[in-house]
DNA sequence: CACAATACCGAATCAGCGTTCGGTTTTCCG
DNA sequence: CGGAAAACCGAACGCTGATTCGGTATTGTG
């Protein structure tokens, strides 16, 4: 397997990068709409205006493909989290936009999210999963570690709080499985409604 | 095609529907771990003990399994959650049976669960899929209906009730992916989570 | 026991898939 | 311009997977 790189003379970067993040976006768009293993390459093709032996320029192979959906999800998603808990903030507000965040980027991105978690046993079969399974892991466990700062303060309390951090992961999971652009809510209010539920706001009465 | 069918002598009717359910919990099984098309008809039958032939006696085709699975975890469901709601008994309560029946039923068949999840493109590309989204429909709209009765009588609240809908949803869908049997809570203890959260019941302080 | 109905086998088939690779066109740069 | 690097093509290949089908073994029944 010869590995594809990126082109040597600068001139040609910026090209290359944007051919192949827009194949990736094509790509998320077809297997949220068919499945990965129900994507074929004759598909993508079409799709993308590459034939399949350009498709090699750019990946290595369709595994490939998958794994740069994910990172190109989880990777600015992951830096926007670590901005927000670096900054100095009481919990329940880093929570709130820790969440506000993480719903914008998953209805933004909600091909490439529904590739994420709805192909995870096709990920989890392919060399270099373990990269995307870190990124998740680091994700949740910010989420986490938010949750316990506020329980410690007294800011927040939980009945069990590992059951309301999986709740929470399990609501804005499920998102891209529904929302539409253009929707009757935005993401904002979304997440708002999100954080109340977790956070055991009573509703307005 | 032809279509398989259970024997006409009633005395080996038995013995073909529990070999069938055999095969379908076996099939659940291997589907949850490795996804449906990552699974193939060879393993399929190393795990069922049948050959390549004699699965084609129970099941008209791969797709009839997957079909199969998603019947056998929904029809029970939704026939005991009409039996909650025929019953007299406040929205409040409803719900709590609701939901509890139905995350005991989803840790119990946290397989079959699973392939109804996240095979979603793979179910929607076979016929007979209009059954499979039928009985999911029926099944949010009693969740549904019950929610819309406890805000019409006060004795729930929702900033916005199909917002509040949707993670519940979203929690009880993500459920099997991080359950495991024998594990730290209880089925009842979980579905207790869920409903305070979307009931907006202030956690114990 | 005998005969059907049923349960099951497994090699053969065939379509479809991902990938390869020698070649052609396009692009930059000196 | 000229030549090298990069971008891209598409027929051909090898392989795997689902399905078929003629046959055999097992089971209940009259």
């Amino acid at each position: 397997m010869p590995v594809p790189s990126p082109p040597t003379r600068p001139a040609l970067r910026a090209r290359y990068d944007a051919r192949r993040r827009e194949v990736i976006d094509t790509a998320a768009k077809l297997f949220a709409e068919r499945g990965y293993d129900g994507t074929s390459i004759s598909e993508l093709t079409t799709a993308t205006g590459l034939a399949a032996g350009g498709l090699y320029h750019y990946f290595e192979g369709k595994d490939d493909l998958l794994i740069a959906i994910c990172d190109e999800l989880l990777e600015p998603l992951l830096e926007r989290a670590r901005e927000i808990v670096a900054a100095e903030a009481p919990p329940v507000e880093q929570l709130r936009e820790l969440v506000g965040a993480w719903v914008a980027h998953v209805v933004e991105h909600r091909h490439h999210m529904l590739v994420f978690t709805q192909e995870r046993q096709a990920i989890e079969r392919e060399r270099r999963w373990r990269r995307v399974r870190a990124q998740r892991r680091a994700f949740e466990q910010i989420l986490d570690d938010v949750l316990a700062r506020g329980e410690a303060d007294g800011s927040m309390t939980f009945a069990d709080r590992r059951l309301s951090l999986l709740a929470l992961l399990g609501m804005v999971n499920y998102t891209p499985q529904w929302v539409r652009p253009g929707g009757r809510l935005s993401a904002s209010e979304i997440a708002d409604g999100y954080c109340a539920m977790v956070l055991g706001e009573a509703p307005p009465s």
